[in-house]
DNA sequence: GCGGACTGCTTACCT
DNA sequence: ACAGGTAAGCAGTCCGCG
């Protein structure tokens, strides 16, 4: 039943999504009142009710949320390229009962480079432009800009800013901000002066989003228990057939309480529980009460946080509250096809945003690698869940409460931790996508820059184009991937020279693709532009060429985000002067710049992008392998020794300062790009193979790449035997070291080998975990070995769901593996065992000249000198 | 009917 | 639901073998 939403992914056709709306019964109301002191915009949404935009102010002094109304008659609407007096004949279109009336409107049309006529359609509510069956662009062949949602549309086009702060000025939205505000603005603005215009301008109006500070959210964490009669059972939400046992609140304002429904006997005997003494512990014989109670609480915050509260917390308790009687108008959550809503305030699901690959990435370097609150908390806070012996319908109230407010305390941490750090973030990064807290914090990075876009394109009254309009004009690709089923060819890797080098410097063009999109005016419209004159202006190795009469408006935003970030951001949040509360801001502006930087190359060759371009993807790794490997040829002629390299770097073996000045210069003067002197190693292995070396860097701290024994699925014993190994390697000095070295990692490897002969490990350090990326149902292909326990599990009751991970060993047997908690150590293969430790270890021993099959040959290590 | 060579699938990594 | 490139291990298939 849980496999449902990736049915939903792989359908091929999709169904259309409707406008979310707040629906018309949801009653509650905040309305601002006539004159407000600045507020930050929390949320904008479209109202059911009022069959209106509904904006959602943030009071940073009371905590409050006020409600304004939009009172400018914004109407949605589509484009359409059939003339005016064409539309008027169309009966089904001004027969509608959704039209309102026609527009003539001008607009520049940047994939032709020329103004043109469209007709505007304007309606009287969102789902009659879209969304519903017979609505008005389906009536039209071709419309344009009719699949924004309205909510966006009205963002755009009233140019607001969420995140940003607005005032009620006699009834009236008016922003409350401006350049003039920081001081350092002027200081900013000035390191654009060498800029093209039209990067001038967007810095003008960037700069204030960059240094407005945000205020602290008065916020409330939410996580709740559920009793169950079948103990391994996940309640179903949809269904909510048992009652809520628990639930844990904690607020930004020091609320900490844990409401417990007495469902059962309660043993009063039993009370000394791990709670802090500060929490107010209330027990409810009523559970409709209880849910009563939560919901009342709930109005008081303007945000409220949870760990999967989309899919569980708040579809439980909606679903609950109806089923006990609670009417609409006390329930102050309501549901949409994928997302639990509140009707004042926001919800911020932690886990969907921690989900955000983008997120997990760039901003926490994949610190995370499972996407539990558990691992998340304890990879970010350095603090787990309470750990657990039964289920929790088999504790006492008094334990359930315990481990119910510390899975609240952790979700609410995560928005506390180094200075309030996730909010800033999702401030920032509604500020830039111009998205309502809502949407940021559920959609991913191609929706914040499409979005973003979408804007700067309404600014400047850009037509944005139809999807399929880009590919069609732009041309498709002319490279071939070196992957099957991929669109075009990539980065270059050069093939490592196996070996132990001493004295490694490694040089990397710092944000290639940014770089390049910048410097060689790389745009959708750029690409392949319509004006004959600038064809001769070729990307290397294509037949693409871009134009030299208009600056591209994506290289003119990453031009901006990038300089802003390497010239002010960066520096500054490194700025010891500085005082620390300054610093962190620019550190936390230097991330969210740095996490749509990252993803500004690859969406481009994103099939679902709104702007898919894949002759401009092709086009900035062609220059990326163009500019590798010119830097790499240059490099040759002036007798340096370059041992690997990957995409943007070059590593060198004991490169003298002459040699990399000149090789900084020449890039720099011959290519546009910089490249810089990233690091240097002590000491590098290399085995043959790409994407895998482990490096001492000089400062005593060392990388480890790609190796297996690095990789989360590895068995425990192998990760650990190899780090002993690693320790052994990082006390290397010089050449002369290295023969200790080998005798403690065959003295090592041996004490593996024998405890794994002797079965002396346990079945957990033995287990293999491995995520199931889809439900075990869905491997129609082939049957891999984490499916074949899961399926073992499955028929042993065990509940199976997609993201799960599989903890088996390897068995001797026709099916070859196992779980973990349905084997035992006599049955393990060891032969199996011993491969794979061979493959792990051989990645660092064939650098030091070791050979497995005759360390593990010999008994002892006095036998085998 | 069997085993090695091969391709494809899957996961986890690198940039 | 940002991209392509690489490695590892297994599943499944093909092919030759009188």
């Amino acid at each position: 039943m849980f496999s449902e939403s990736y049915e939903e992914e792989t359908e091929e056709v999709r169904v259309e999504e409707e406008e979310k709306e707040i629906p018309s019964e949801i009653v509650f109301e905040a309305e601002a009142p006539k004159n407000l002191k600045p507020c930050m915009l929390l949320s904008v949404s479209y109202s059911g009710k009022k069959k209106t935009i509904l904006c959602q102010l943030y009071n940073d002094e009371n905590g409050k949320v006020y409600f304004w109304y939009d009172n400018t008659s914004h109407k949605p609407y589509c484009l359409t390229d059939i003339p005016n007096d064409e539309i008027i004949k169309n009966s089904h279109v001004i027969n509608h009962k959704g039209f309102e009336r026609i527009d003539l409107v001008d607009k520049y049309d940047l994939l032709r480079d020329k103004i043109i006529k469209m007709t505007k359609i304007v309606a009287k509510d969102p789902l009659s432009i879209g969304g519903r069956k017979g609505s008005i662009r389906e009536l039209l062949p071709k419309a344009w800009e009719a699949k924004i949602k309205y909510h966006e549309c009205y963002i755009y086009d009233m140019q607001l800013i969420p995140g940003m702060f607005y005032k009620i000025e006699e009834g009236n939205l008016v922003p409350y901000f401006s350049y003039q505000q920081s001081e350092s603005n002027e200081e900013i603005l000035s390191l654009f002066t060498e800029e093209d215009d039209q990067v001038k301008e967007l810095a003008f109006k960037y700069i204030p989003i960059f240094q407005t500070p945000v205020p602290e959210i008065k916020r409330l964490a939410l996580d709740i228990e559920v009793y169950t009669s079948t103990p391994n059972r996940i309640p179903d939400p949809r269904e909510a057939n048992d009652p809520v046992s628990c639930v844990a609140l904690i607020g930004s304002d020091g609320l900490k309480r844990v409401l417990i429904f007495e469902y059962g006997e309660l043993k009063k005997e039993e009370q000394n529980s791990n709670l802090p003494k500060d929490v107010k512990l209330e027990f409810y014989t009523s559970e409709k009460k209880l849910i009563e109670e939560i919901f009342k609480t709930i109005l008081n915050y303007a945000v409220l946080i949870t760990f999967n509260g989309d899919n569980f917390d708040l579809k439980y308790l909606w679903h609950r509250a109806k089923k006990l009687g609670i009417s609409d108008r006390q329930i102050p959550i309501y549901l949409t096809k994928d997302a639990a809503m509140l009707a004042i305030g926001v919800h911020l699901d932690l886990y969907k945003f921690f989900h955000n690959k983008s997120i997990q990435v760039y901003a926490f370097m994949q610190k995370y690698k499972e996407n539990t609150l558990d691992a998340v908390a304890e990879a970010l806070l350095g603090e787990k869940k309470i750990q657990l012996n039964k289920y929790p319908s088999e504790m006492t109230p008094y334990e359930l409460a315990s481990y119910c407010y510390k899975d609240a305390e952790l979700t609410y941490n995560l928005t506390t931790f180094d200075s309030s750090l996730i909010m800033k973030l999702i401030i920032l990064f509604m500020r830039l996508s111009r998205m309502p807290m809502e949407d940021v914090c559920r959609l991913g990075i191609s929706r914040w820059i499409q979005s973003l876009l979408y804007a700067i394109h309404r600014e400047k009254n850009y037509l944005i184009p139809l999807p399929e309009e880009i590919p069609a004009i732009k041309g498709k690709t002319v490279t071939q991937a070196i992957i099957k089923g991929k669109k075009y060819k990539g980065a270059i890797v050069l093939e490592p020279t196996p070996g132990v080098y001493f004295s490694v410097a490694v040089l990397d063009f710092a944000s290639l693709y940014p770089s390049i999109i910048t410097r060689w005016n790389l745009s959708y419209e750029t690409i392949n532009c319509p004006h004959s004159e600038c064809v001769e202006n070729r990307v290397p190795n294509t037949t693409h060429w871009v134009c030299k009469k208009r600056k591209g408006i994506i290289s003119s935003i990453i031009a901006l985000f990038r300089d802003i970030r390497v010239k002010w951001y960066k520096p500054m949040s490194k700025n010891m002067s500085l005082p620390k509360f300054k610093r962190n801001w620019y550190n936390v502006v230097q991330q969210a710049l740095k996490v749509f930087l990252n993803a500004s190359y690859g969406v481009f060759g994103a099939e679902n992008f709104a702007f898919y371009c894949p002759s401009m993807a092709e086009s900035t790794t062609a220059i990326a392998r163009y500019a590798i490997t010119s830097t790499l040829n240059y490099a040759k002629e002036v007798s340096m020794t370059i041992i690997y390299g990957d995409t943007d770097s070059l590593f060198i073996h004991q490169p003298t300062q002459e040699q990399i000045e000149l090789l900084l210069k020449w890039s720099h003067q011959n290519l546009g790009i910089d490249l810089d002197l990233d690091k240097r190693y002590r000491y590098i292995t290399f085995s043959k193979l790409k994407k895998n070396y482990f490096g001492m860097l000089e400062d005593g701290s060392y990388d480890i790449k790609g190796l297996i024994g690095k990789k989360r699925n590895t068995p425990e014993f192998l990760k650990k035997a190899f780090m002993e190994t690693i320790s052994a390697l990082s006390h290397v000095q010089n050449i002369k070291d290295f023969e200790e070295a080998r005798y403690k990692i065959k003295k090592i490897i041996q004490e593996c080998y024998n405890n794994l002969k002797d079965r002396r490990y346990s079945l957990v350090d033995l287990s293999f975990r491995v995520m199931l990326s889809k439900a075990v149902n869905y491997y129609v292909k082939t049957t891999p070995q984490h499916v074949k326990a899961a399926k073992l599990l499955q028929k042993f009751g065990v509940e199976i769901r997609s993201g799960d991970i599989i903890s088996y060993v390897k068995v001797s047997g026709p099916l070859g593996v196992k779980p973990v908690r349905l084997s035992s150590i006599i049955e393990v293969d060891v032969e199996k065992y011993v491969e794979h430790m061979k493959t792990t270890f051989g990645q660092i021993m064939d650098a030091l000249g070791i050979n497995f099959d005759e360390v593990i040959g010999i008994k002892t290590l006095d036998d085998f000198n």
